[in-house]
DNA sequence: TTGAAAGCGCTAACAG
DNA sequence: CTGTTAGCGCTTTCAA
């Protein structure tokens, strides 16, 4: 057997033995305070250095109260959505000094309660992206302050942000409608659509091809997975359907984008033969040909509010705080 | 003066003299031990729930040594490079059941230090792209396993994932001269550039230039910002001080859309009149028009590399491992 | 300038 | 099933 085996961690204590010094004496020397000998630090550095001696944040962060880690929950950041969602809360908590752990759930229901059960361990706050309902509860009622980035109009108890889908949709089909098309589809999420959460972008489309006595409805939505892939598919499907289709509404740019392409590889004339109106506002809208017409929604802000809303119930425990993004109408060349 | 006045946290301790049971028994009831009443948790969890009791978590680690955190620098999210770096680290990082911490530097000498030096306080490993040298040493002396995700061919003693930007350049440039071309512009990140890390795609670019006697060199290098913005304007001066290029290699997929698009605003055909390279291999690049050649790296592996890396660190300590990521052509419409 | 004592809040191990 | 006893590793008093 080796002649040294010892798995503990060096501490403070084993320092200060090797240096002969108090342990208060090198705690002095690593958190750079002044009352201590200039030759008496370098010595205690040094020897510290030797033995690899790193101090327990634990134990640190025990007596001294004073890192606030936040908690992140996205679906996954693979979606082009979700990094400037994600930008806007690191700069928030960056202002803040605060840490902040990432959390990527998929948006499955099976994965975001292993993240609602954890997380409250593991940080001092939380704002997370969380389709269920189930999650949502858990985290709120570990008692840690939180917000939900996409409240959706669900009347919890629970701080968050809401993006006002039905306004913007209003916009988006005054756009469409004015430019002539009456036969629009609705490309939808079906993982949203099959999680049971409320799904504001559905109801507002139904319910504005009913007041406006649309030729569409139910049969005139397509579900699609949430990719540029999944629109291309939903794209397929829909023009088997209604090969009269004149106006295509996605859930979001992702999809919108990828059903474009599709439509234009079927050889439909875009926005000739069929517009499309996307969602959210990526900066990936700009890149493709044509350009997408999409609802604009400020995703850093977002992030940056949601942050805001933690950080007052840090002080103002119970407050249940609401803010409302509108989103806004960016028309190109889509449509 | 309002009568309760606590700022003091609610501990065990609290719950456990409200609840009349030792506090043994609270935390027992809290970690849904097996060795307790279920009416007496049943009361405790009540009591704590009332009281709002929350675990601190700095005290829990410090008894049970069993949560890992790992440090995730970063340059910016926004850069669709780097959302699948962090995917591939999440996946890694989740596999194990650690937890991740990110930090975005925006490649700022600044902020790198600030970071590098913050960093060691609060994680127990650490995975960074990072720009400057300093930064990466300051990381590698605090003693905390780390693997820096862009050795860059440095031969600083630390652990890391090299790409052979070399062999991919050199990929790139014979299929360029292969179509014929030779006087081959390079779009170059300026940033990169001016913040003295080694800089092999400059380098190669260079090298295979003399090595084939192309009719380019230093001067047919053009500085960008990195983003598309960036690259559209490099090509406008590009084009303004060498009219006859035919072929643009840019430092990424990024600024190479951002000079495509700008080289056809600018009437130039792609690839007729001029053929674009890009590196990186974004998803991004399938969805331009014309489709973008590029030199793919795997950048979920790139990230998940460098994870195991550390993780091997943490129990062979000292080790300096590497492992290299070798691009792959993949040629679309835009060569 | 240095050291000794006193905890920070929690859980593991053992005893009852 | 429940309580008691020991720390985990560090910093903040306070004395020397």
């Amino acid at each position: 057997m080796p002649t040294t085996n010892r798995p503990r961690r060096v501490t403070i204590d084993d320092v200060a033995r090797a240096a002969r010094v108090s342990r208060q004496t090198v705690s002095r020397a690593i958190n750079d305070k002044s009352e201590i000998d200039p030759e008496t630090r370098r010595r205690v550095l040094q020897v510290a250095q030797e033995m690899g001696y790193r101090p327990s944040r634990f134990a640190r962060g025990m007596v001294r109260q004073d890192v606030t880690t936040l908690g992140l929950i996205i679906a996954d950041v693979l979606n082009p959505f979700f990094p400037e969602v994600v930008d806007g809360v690191l700069e928030a908590a960056d202002g803040r000094g605060w840490q902040v752990v990432v959390y990527a759930t998929g948006s499955e229901r099976a994965k975001e309660l292993a993240v609602a059960e954890a997380v409250p361990k593991h940080v001092d706050a939380c704002v997370g992206f969380i389709l269920h309902e189930e999650a949502i509860r858990t985290i709120a009622s570990s008692g840690i302050p939180f917000a939900v980035l996409d409240r959706r109009g669900r009347d919890l108890a629970v701080a968050g942000v809401d993006i006002d889908f039905r306004d913007g949709i209003r916009q988006g089909l005054d756009h469409l409608t004015e430019r002539g098309h009456r036969r629009i589809a609705m490309i939808d999420d079906r993982a949203h659509a099959l999680s049971g959460a409320p799904h504001a972008r559905r109801a507002a489309y139904l319910a504005y091809a009913r007041d406006h006595g649309l030729p569409v409805g139910e049969r005139w939505i397509q579900p699609a997975d949430n990719s540029t892939e999944g629109g291309a598919a939903a794209m397929d499907a829909l023009l088997a359907e209604h090969p009269d289709v004149t106006a295509v509404f996605a859930y979001n740019d992702l999809i919108a984008i990828g059903a474009m392409r599709q439509a234009m590889k079927r050889g439909r004339e875009v926005p000739g033969d069929c517009a499309f109106l996307g969602f959210d506002g990526l900066a990936l809208g700009e890149l493709v040909d044509p350009m997408l017409t999409t609802l604009y929604i400020d995703k850093r802000r977002f992030g940056k509010l949601a942050v805001e809303q933690v950080a007052t119930l840090m002080t103002e425990p119970g407050e249940v705080m609401d803010a409302v993004i509108r989103p806004e109408l960016v028309v190109r060349r889509s449509t």
